[in-house]
DNA sequence: CCGATAGTTCCATTATTCAGAACTCAATTT
DNA sequence: AAATTGAGTTCTGAATAATGGAACTATCGG
């Protein structure tokens, strides 16, 4: 038995057979090794990614000549640094996260709790940064992660903005996975994106991570090409019910002001 | 003219035709975009990619369809989200990361400024990992930047534990750049390698940025497919000429326990 | 020393990519 | 409004690189 859950690899890759040739078999590749919980050899490849031995072997040695994949001398494959490196430059430039960064640090300032800023991509959210309070901060520990849709905060507002036919499409993708006993199922979702549409604040109360609470808003640009959302997170016992209904204003306030921000950025075309 | 310097792009990746086919064409296009400082159009990656336009426009399409890049609205492309979530899980679990977090941590207590891990890839330093003291800085990511070997304290550590010969190999690829008055030369790189090959310390006084120092030691795995370093950096009027010598023997201490740490946990084969 | 497991190289076949041109669409110019 | 330019997209036979099967070479355990 290979290294890794080989099957909980692409929930929304697998199966959809994309239109990229060569790089398509490449990426998922990437995504078998990246998703691995441990370096793994090539029969352990071998045995998920369904290619000839010898049709991987060059596929694994391009992808480690480029640096996208290390091989340790032992012959386990890892991800490799120029990853990072790509990572890095794409998120010191990122514009939405440039334009939204003063924003969160203000709403961080006044919660004094953890404050994300997450964008909708496929069926998951990616969380594009993160301000903290003065612990030491852990950097990529959150940024970059994808977390599902219907249990997040960042998740429910994105989705709250969404065309309902949308919304129905994108669920249909969706494997409710049960974290707490909280947690959403399809039909209690859909309910609460409603309730999310008109109070124009989601909450998360427990239902991805027991002990874990936070308040969000979203934030999109008017043709959605762009659909996130921020929130501020926090514990439990700080973030008292109270607490979340004192903070869904400044936290609905910063995005709209992120909002405004991005038209004056991104709005007037060149 | 197209926007971004297009020129500035590859110092060490242009040139050297790698032989891995298409992979290695889309990866020059993937560092075109992600070293642009803003979202190229069509026609500027056009006149910097070197491909005719059929082609260049197929294989946009297929970076973007798997996420590598994204497409704005006016049809400019960035750097797209799938690269940071595939930097965030090889973030992490990667092991040398893992092995030297608490060892960083300790350090950081001790000296209460910022530590980092770096590595040697190529001719640059690729930052693994960081922690800050208390301040509310800027966790402004360093982590996956890449930075000239020859003026930071982690990258001339580095080198000094590497046999002469790939030094000097490796030091013919890197254009030495003036960043402050005190930065390295080829010349006087070499002979300062050989003093921290006895001390078993680089530092690194403002040779980088001016205000800026640091002092480092070296780590790497005994068949040297690891190669990098550990520091410790902070402002000038802090990191006085003593204190850094102060720190100096701490710094070589903790680059030892890391490194006992890799053979316990890397080293047993399988 | 043998058999087995793991990884690598080879090469005819086949599928992708290539390059150039033709085409569409929108914004400018005349 | 018609013509022109610029930007981006689609199409096609020809060129190239990827494929898959098999043969080859370690390396390990007994």
């Amino acid at each position: 038995m290979p290294a890794g859950d080989g099957d909980t690899i692409g929930n929304a890759e697998i199966g959809d057979r994309r239109e990229t040739g060569t790089l398509g078999k490449l990426m998922l590749l990437l995504d078998i090794v990246t998703h691995a919980d441990a370096p793994m050899r090539f029969t352990d490849i071998l045995a998920v990614a369904g290619q000839p031995r010898g049709t991987l072997h060059r596929q694994l040695s391009h992808l480690s000549e480029e640096g996208l994949l290390e091989v340790d001398p032992d012959g386990r494959y890892a991800p490799g640094l120029r990853l990072l490196e790509l990572a890095s430059r794409s998120w010191a430039r990122n514009e939405f996260r440039l334009i939204a960064e003063p924003h969160l640090r203000s709403l961080q300032q006044l919660t004094g709790e953890t404050v994300h800023l997450g964008v909708l991509r496929g069926t998951s959210v990616i969380y594009l940064d993160k301000v903290e309070g003065r612990q030491p901060v852990r950097m990529y520990s959150q940024i970059g992660n994808a977390s599902p849709v219907y249990c997040t905060g960042v998740g429910k507002a994105a989705l709250s903005i969404l065309p309902d036919a949308r919304v129905r499409a994108l669920l249909a993708d969706v494997s409710f996975q049960r974290f707490t006993p909280s947690t959403h199922t399809a039909g209690t979702l859909l309910a609460e994106l409603a309730e999310i549409r008109r109070s124009g604040n989601a909450f998360d109360r427990e239902e991805h991570e027991v002990g874990i609470r936070c308040v969000a808003a979203a934030i999109h640009s008017e043709d959605l090409s762009f659909v996130g959302g921020i929130s501020v997170t926090g514990p439990a016992y700080r973030l008292t019910s109270e607490r979340l209904d004192d903070w869904a204003e400044p936290v609905r306030q910063t995005a709209q002001s992120i909002m405004s921000d991005m038209r004056i950025g991104l709005g007037p075309r060149r």
